[in-house]
DNA sequence: ATCCACGTTTGGTCAGACCAAATCTTTATG
DNA sequence: CATAAAGATTTGGTCTGACCAAACGTGGAT
């Protein structure tokens, strides 16, 4: 039964233009209305140009259009999965772009910079802002960062969590996406960085520092400690790449 | 003559996995190398396909995804344009995942409180750090947001031009980038509004007070002054969408 | 030199086919 | 009876060949 879709027999043909577009706007409604569940995958290739009497060259042009478009997430060789897109997927769908941008010139530098100016930023505010469970959180962030200096992966995953903590205060959900991409990419270009114990303590002072500025309020402070920790971390990975 | 590139004869067939992976490489190789000229338009898919020895089919979905990586700007019926990708590339790749954000809930009162944060922290840098020259051109660009009150079209463009050179002043590539996607962003939704030139004294005056802070090297007034015009922009626009 | 009709190029789409990886089914095994 | 291995089916990736209409280039008419 083909006809239970809106869009059905839709003709799409001689002397319509770009007939991708139709389908593509087709299965975006059919995305944010919610008749496709967000997770579940795509109905096969061949199903979706049986339903909209297009060829399968339309459907996968489509399919890839909507992937780009964050609506759909697609893997080499399965189906794609239904995306209801939130700011992550507005990151995502750029990887492409920003990979490029990294290899270039001074590209990872520039990144790493436009983090720092942010997360001063954004220390300051909690400086300021923070209410109780912000630091609470900030506290038991940190304090699971300090058990963790002897873990290497451990370490890295709570030193991140720290950060974390920060894009989150505002309240605004871009800033958490933009903290994980700046993650995502900054981490590809840091791999196998091997740290040592010491290292990490060094890192954890840096942590602790910002955290102690935070509860004495102390806005300068804390975007001081910010920028000395992530200058020194800077000046570790730097020969890496 | 097809020998003449570097991946030519690749065969590609019978056993390799994703054929299109490779001629995207080579391709995009061939960009950033120079050797297909930025600007210049990418040779016809039925030329692509011999030189590659793949398919049509190949080559388009090639297409579509250097597209997406913004190595490519391709119009519906043209031949894509080979575009050596900068950080605007990467903004307007979003945009279909952005537009769709904005439409949601919140959406466009989240991008904003996004630039009032940022703008906040860069006009305080501006306080504290910007150069005399940097002065100069917040002092130039004032003038002729000041001169064009009268002038609706005219004003918002000098308007947008006074905020930019704060995203200038850091000196990192990725700012202006920011910039010019919430402009292009921002406005999609801001359409026709049509404002008066009391309004745009109002605004004025806004720029203006920013301004005085910043040569007064205040950052918290700069701040302040930020906020209220901001501010100040969205009560007056917030009921138009 | 300018402009319009013409043929050619080229992107967009369709149809049918094949292969290999994924997935589902069935069967053999502990 | 649960589980793992073997087989059948689905499905995405790619190829070939074809057609149409928009874009482009060419040359003649004004």
């Amino acid at each position: 039964m083909p006809s239970d879709h809106p869009l059905d027999d839709t003709p799409a043909r001689a002397g319509n233009q770009r007939a991708a577009d139709a389908i593509v706007t087709a299965i975006e409604q059919d995305i944010v209305s919610g008749l496709l569940e967000n997770g579940s995958p795509l109905p096969p290739e061949r199903d979706l140009m049986g339903r909209f009497g297009i060829s399968r060259t339309v459907v996968r042009e489509a399919i890839a259009t909507l992937t780009t478009r964050g609506l759909l997430e697609s893997k080499p060789r399965h189906r794609p999965i239904v995306r209801r897109p939130g700011y992550d997927a507005a990151f995502s769908a750029v990887g492409g772009v920003v990979s490029h941008l990294l290899r270039q010139d001074g590209g990872v530098k520039t990144l790493y910079d436009v983090r720092i100016f942010l997360e001063a930023s954004l220390v300051r505010h909690a400086a300021l802002h923070a209410r109780k469970e912000d630091i609470a959180a900030l506290r038991t962030a940190l304090e699971q960062n300090r058990a963790a200096i002897d873990d290497p992966v451990l370490f890295d995953n709570t030193d991140v969590a720290f950060h974390a903590i920060f894009y989150r205060i505002l309240g605004n959900p871009v800033l958490p996406a933009v903290h994980r991409a700046f993650v995502t990419w900054l981490f590809e270009h840091w791999q196998s960085m091997n740290r040592s114990a010491e290292q990490n303590l060094i890192y954890y002072a840096g942590h602790k520092a910002i955290f102690d500025a935070i509860i004495d309020r102390d806005p300068d402070a804390a975007e001081q400690a910010l920028l000395v920790h992530l200058g020194e971390a800077w000046e570790t990975v730097r020969g890496t790449f």
